[in-house]
DNA sequence: CGTCGTCTTGAACTGCGTCAAATTACGTGG
DNA sequence: CCACGTAATTTGACGCAGTTCAAGACGACG
């Protein structure tokens, strides 16, 4: 997700996983790395003026709504949260999850209103932190200036990963990208990476994968069969990694198939 | 794609269309907005000394690559762009098409390496606008950081867009929803909107919309024989706007069907 | 213990991927 | 200017993965 500055992620075909960052926020001061190394390294203090406060969101409350007013950034600090648009029918497309650590809010800056809605999976908490302080914090610390780029950077990052996941050829691909980038949070997070909960329901992850919920259901199944993984109600366990990322690989095989450009000048023909 | 503010784009299902800007760059000189108001009301001195200067890039030639070091931002003057990362069978798969006005390189800013590459698919030329230079301007003049940031935030929409996109549930949808997203930057860039050549190749379309170039074949054949468009070689005339619209929304309907959220806290059961 | 919602399972249908071959476009060299 | 070769695009036939519709199972809570 957003934690920056993700330590440079890999190009592999997974989702990032970058490691455990440890660095405590004075205050929160949870276990969780609520603020993930942005403000350390610079001044710690400047990161406490920042934020305006805290603010609790009950399970199935919205942090924002499309159209809202943006002018504050979200820290996560404990909770998740989905992002997602209403198409023309009304139906939820969820865009991507948030998890403690990430910021929320970038969509805002563009137009200073927000794109989409934000709804806590769970009971929550967030910082609270005003546009016009970040931007202040900006201008008079350019090492806050690098990082809060970097980590607005690092979202469009995660983008692509889901753009990728995406475009997996086969849902069983897809599935097993999405449990491996869960493995990944969790870890960045300091859980355990092959034992966690889900905190979003399977109509949650059926449209993050671009499926329906009933094939998510027939996925799981086909999954726990193969002991891949072992799932079961919302409880997750990763059982066997190497199955899960030979899932992804064996299913990308030529889709599209632009060959492999090495040379700058892959053959194709001149637009007359 | 990038350029900015992009006028309040309206978050209805369609790819945003924004008013075309008529910013002419003091350096360029084209008739395309290559720097899309990002300046103007600021200091437009000040770009001109932050353009490190210009570049041309032959089709089919990179401007760089997945790992190659990032320390400078692209600037599209003339020409197309795509976007894409290799996946483990080292097939392509594009993530996104840039035209000119629109800003290259925020993937870099996160890692200070490349995570894509991006290739030209036409004889192309970009201004050079080094990230040392940005972060100076950013630091000095207020403005301009605002309006970077929006900047960045609005290729994040862009990717959101790309997302509902291949979230779509039938192809015919995705197809209409790149045709217009397509003439509404031919518009921003002051062109028709109903006439236009497609800078890509079918392959391009096809890993672009999560499918096969086959696909992409039936489906051109498909909306030709339907009269909605006129498709022929890379030439695309739009002949029925509203139908294109309209097969988006249909095939819109109920996909992970979570009821509409009017209400924040929607029906479903706590965790145990 | 009954109701409600989520999740799972079943069966039938179909859109799209796959493989294969034909066709067209375009650049090259004669 | 024409003939040829390469690569892109189109078209056809077939099979399967995944959607759709429908019903049932499970768990939570009143």
């Amino acid at each position: 997700m957003n934690a920056i500055p993700r330590d440079r992620q890999e190009a592999a075909g997974v989702p990032g996983c970058g490691a455990a960052a440890d660095n405590r926020c004075a205050l929160c001061g949870g276990r969780e790395a609520c603020l993930p190394s942005l403000f350390h390294s610079d001044d710690n203090a400047a990161f406490e003026r920042m934020v305006a406060g805290k603010r609790r969101i009950e399970r199935h409350a919205s942090l924002f709504r499309a159209n809202d007013k943006f002018d504050t950034f979200y820290i996560v600090r404990v909770g998740q949260f989905k992002e997602f648009v209403l198409d023309p029918a009304s139906v939820q497309r969820v865009v991507r999850f948030y998890m403690p650590g990430d910021i929320v809010g970038f969509d805002g800056v563009a137009t200073g209103v927000h794109s989409s809605r934000v709804m806590a999976l769970e009971d929550s908490e967030v910082c609270e932190v005003p546009y016009a302080q970040v931007r202040k914090a900006m201008h008079d610390h350019p090492r806050f200036l690098d990082r809060f780029l970097a980590a607005m950077s690092a979202t469009l990052l995660d983008q692509h990963q889901h753009t990728r996941l995406l475009t997996l050829p086969s849902l069983d691909g897809r599935f097993a990208c999405f449990l491996l980038y869960l493995s990944a949070n969790y870890a960045r997070m300091g859980y355990s990476d092959t034992a966690f909960r889900l905190a979003m329901s399977r109509s949650d992850i059926g449209s993050y994968l671009g499926t329906t919920v009933e094939t998510v259901s027939r996925l799981i199944a086909r999954f726990n069969a193969q002991h891949a993984v072992r799932i079961e109600r919302r409880m997750v366990q990763i059982l066997d990694r190497a199955k899960l990322i030979a899932m992804i690989d064996n299913t990308a095989a030529d889709r599209c198939p632009v060959p492999a450009p090495t040379e700058d000048r892959q053959p194709e023909m001149p637009v007359h």
